[in-house]
DNA sequence: ATACGTTCTTAACCTATGTGAACGAAAAGC
DNA sequence: GCTTTTCGTTCACATAGGTTAAGAACGTAT
């Protein structure tokens, strides 16, 4: 609980008082999984928001021809859960699984709702990372038309050196819009170009 | 402004009291823009949130190569502006432009901080509209690696039959993520096919 | 140790889209 | 009206990434 104290604090830039914090715990659960669950599946409700503690996750999404499509990694400090569904109570969008042993602590809409009508903080943490999500996003958009994949992956492990420690190489690919062949390939024009 | 009236209460499925509908009225100013006018730059603050009443406007970046990626299309009925400037207070990220001489209702930072506050409903409808806008964006990019050009265009005039005769092409291309080129041989495979 | 499944690599070939250039048509300016 | 841009089309060629298939490397279960 305390990573998710920090968190919130951060992202905010200010401190919960205690009775703020007492509160909170108590509409986070833990949940401990095992590599390769899935937590939330495609067409069914999930009202749950998910904070990723330790481990990591993919939501992903599969198309018509049974390809995976990665939509976002999830780390230790992550949000993460199908945000339509969540707030809808319609069937979610996405799929999310982890890739590690992971440690969660979910959030039930019905609490997050007391959450953000008793601590203003939450609310306003919350508005905050949905806004900075919705323009990341936009701007993902823009620069997987202006930039090809070698130049994609390479800020992707900029801003993620342990990445490809931590993920098989053909969900790198999934969520970089390629084939893994292709993303084998374009490793091997890095190394050779050194 | 009856249609920004309809467009709140259609969101949220409650209709506004006539003293809320005054106070927003108060808060939101038209402006009249003629065609090819940029109301938003890129580097520069955009504390507003824009209404579009009638006309057109696109969302835009630049890229190094001096290229322009559209990042959303706005019509009558559509909330626009730079998301991050107007809620940070930073430089703008994006560039809006109008398409078509274009009516807005701008709503400045303080004065949507004060509706927020004294109408809970308006705060209750942008929260979906940033929700709603989030899912769709990261819908766009799922599809913009499952589908190719031609598929994202026929689903593109499906979802805005309008949209070729309003929006010049290169700007529809821009969109697709590719260029003009292209885009016309793609709708001359079109012709062919049928 | 063996066998099996999974992931990664490599290579030959294919296809969608990019590039550059030329041309005509439409729009904008004078 | 004419001139000048801007926009859309077409074509020949280039290239990034997809496809298919084979094998190597690795982990895990037996």
């Amino acid at each position: 609980m305390q990573n998710i104290r920090e968190n919130i604090e951060g992202k905010i830039n200010l401190k919960l008082t205690g009775t703020e914090f007492e509160k909170l715990s108590d509409w986070f659960v833990p949940i401990k999984l095992e590599n390769k669950m899935q937590f939330v599946k495609e067409g069914q409700v999930s009202r749950n928001l998910y904070f990723v503690d330790s481990g990591a996750t993919h939501t992903f999404i599969i198309d018509k021809k049974g390809e995976t499509h990665t939509v976002q990694f999830g780390f230790e400090g992550y949000w993460v859960g199908d945000m339509y569904s969540f707030f809808s109570g319609n069937a979610a969008v996405f799929n999310l699984e982890t890739l590690e042993p992971t440690i969660l602590f979910a959030m039930k809409h019905v609490d997050f709702e007391k959450a953000c009508q008793q601590i203003p903080k939450f609310e306003m943490f919350f508005r905050i990372l949905v806004q900075k999500g919705y323009l990341s996003s936009l701007q993902r958009i823009a620069k997987s038309f202006s930039e090809d994949a070698e130049q994609r992956y390479l800020m992707l492990i900029k801003n993620h050196p342990d990445l490809p420690q931590r993920v098989p190489q053909y969900l790198v690919a999934s969520y970089l819009g390629i084939k893994p062949q292709s993303l084998s390939r374009i490793r091997q024009n890095l190394i050779k170009k050194k």
